[in-house]
DNA sequence: ATGAAAGCGCTAACAA
DNA sequence: TTGTTAGCGCTTTCAT
């Protein structure tokens, strides 16, 4: 039923009287033909619809023009972004983009580059979930790029993050340079990944402005519940006990967010008594109200950069640095002042 | 740098001291050796780390194991959640997954069916944005699954729905059931696509229990600007001039949202003086607060079925049914009595 | 139980 | 300007 077989650059050769050769030329203008022949052969060829064997292109030139993403779910508006960018960089360079879902369970990671080396892939750009990479990750030596994440046993593999630590600083110095002198730290130590930079830079800024770190102040999502509810079951016992503060720095929207229903309901208005900034620039935080101030990783950056690389990689291109970190942006909505 | 060419079954070959095709039986467990042979050559392969290659099987078997999706947006939680079960869907069946983003673009969409072809994929599943499939979309006869939209001059493509209708019916009826009478219809008519079935579902429920329909309560959202910000705007400016309400119908959660705030700013109760129902069961539904009831369309289920519908016909077997009608659930939230 | 060889569609080196 | 041919890695048919 649906195996009428495709017309191959044999049948056109045939078609045309010319040789394979020759089609293949006009097929890659490659020249050496004259006009009357590639018209002859393009005719034909826009007449029955030819397209060209990508396999047999591949196995010829050791090259499938086709890379790999690893991601951990596509559902997260944050990896989803990544992939868009990704897959528009590549389609752009003639490049098609076979996504993973890894899932945060290593050994379907495993599987996955093990799937892409025998897919021939030409590069690899993975947020990676495992701690540490194998010696023998892929049998032939392909070009990786990490984003986000980094393996504890590689220095020489380039790496895509963003300025986590920066971005807490700057949220922290917003809220101190607009009065607040009790900020809550809301952590959140997820399973797959801890964000330790965040609170560094948390600590960072409050160091720099003079004021005392407070461990009372620092509030932890575990990742047990989704992080709004516990955010806004933490904070709700927190004002409880008769505990006060006037700013919130959230190491992620989602906790930003729980935190503003948590004060909502403790009849705290936003951001006149308690100032709030979130981080990654999720879609809830506008879809919110008030809107909520947060970090904006600039995903759409990270995603070129690391595609940039990747594609210098397979061209032989030795990339100009190993590390690079994309810088954030301090977006400002309603939640603060 | 990254040249080092990979092992192949010619190599296991000679270091074996078998042929070429013993090796292969060997690997594709086709029997016809000894155990012996087979702990030798399995030995090899492992410790040189052999992966075979893809591109000459595809050539070889003119079958690519390898299926093409097309989506207009991967950001879009509904459609990346079609895209992840889409991928576990194949991966367990030894398949992977071309994702390309058509971004509501048909010339891009075209050109994506143009890539697919040429990669030899065995199969493409689309929510497509093509009024019209031309004739010769693919030059072999690649079977193709629509989900979610479909093209008007085709009706041998098997296709696969959410029963919308019968969600703004379910939604409708449930709202007249608790109580309300007078519902407002917040239709969407976006760009890409229209969503006429759920106000002819609207219509249906009133019908049934006998409520006039009255165009006034019909507000349309556009597309021009985000939905929930459009929706919050009509909202307002229907109550701004003294118009009320008791229920409303959404056919998109951010609509939905939208008129929430709107409710809100105009200090109305919800669920007290007016309930509200949306449509997709988008993580935002369950973020805001008060929560909101919606209709789930069952994309897990959706993505499921075209799954299994494409590998049906990939292993030439008729599906059983062109249409595939996914039910849908009523969610029951803080929105609603 | 094992091997030799053809051929999938394509490109490029060499020939004419 | 055009053609002939080898060979990419693999599976499978036909011998042995």
């Amino acid at each position: 039923m649906f195996d009428k077989k495709p017309i191959s650059i044999k049948d056109i050769a045939k078609l045309s009287g010319y040789s394979i050769a020759t089609v293949s030329r006009v097929i890659n203008h490659k020249g050496q033909y004259s006009k009357e022949t590639e018209q002859k052969i393009l005719n034909l060829i826009e007449t029955y619809g030819y397209v060209s064997n990508n396999a047999a292109k591949s196995l010829r030139a050791s090259k499938s023009n086709t890379i790999g993403l690893i991601i951990p779910d596509i559902t997260n508006e944050f990896y989803a972004t990544i992939a868009l960018h990704v897959e528009h960089f590549f389609a752009d360079a003639s490049y098609s983009v076979f996504v993973c879902n890894a899932a945060n369970d290593p050994q379907k990671e495993l599987m996955y580059f093990r799937t892409l080396d025998s897919r021939l892939v030409d590069g690899i750009i993975c947020i990676s979930g495992l701690q540490y990479f194998p010696k023998n990750l892929t049998s032939r030596n392909i070009p990786i790029v990490c984003i986000d994440r980094y393996p504890d046993n590689q220095d020489n593999i380039p790496f895509v993050a963003s300025d986590d630590m920066d971005g807490s600083y700057q949220a922290t110095e917003y809220l101190i340079q607009k009065g607040c002198r009790k900020i809550l730290n809301i952590e959140s130590y997820t399973a797959s990944y801890d964000k330790r930079l965040r609170t560094a830079g948390y600590e960072k800024a409050l160091l720099k402005y003079g004021i005392p770190i407070n461990k009372e102040l620092y509030l932890r999502v575990t990742g047990r519940d989704p992080s709004h509810i516990e955010a806004e079951i933490l904070l709700a016992e927190y004002l409880q006990r008769g505990s006060t503060c006037d700013g919130i720095f959230a190491s992620s929207d989602r906790a930003a967010l729980g935190s503003l229903y948590a004060l909502q309901r403790y009849n705290l208005k936003i951001p006149e008594d308690v100032q709030i900034i979130g981080f990654d620039n999720t879609l809830y935080t506008i879809l919110c109200s008030p809107t909520i101030s947060t970090i904006s990783r600039n995903t759409v950056a990270m995603a070129k950069k690391a595609s940039q690389i990747l594609l210098d990689m397979i061209c032989d291109k030795e990339p100009e640095q190993r590390q690079t970190i994309v810088p954030i942006d301090l977006i400002l909505r309603q939640s603060t002042h």
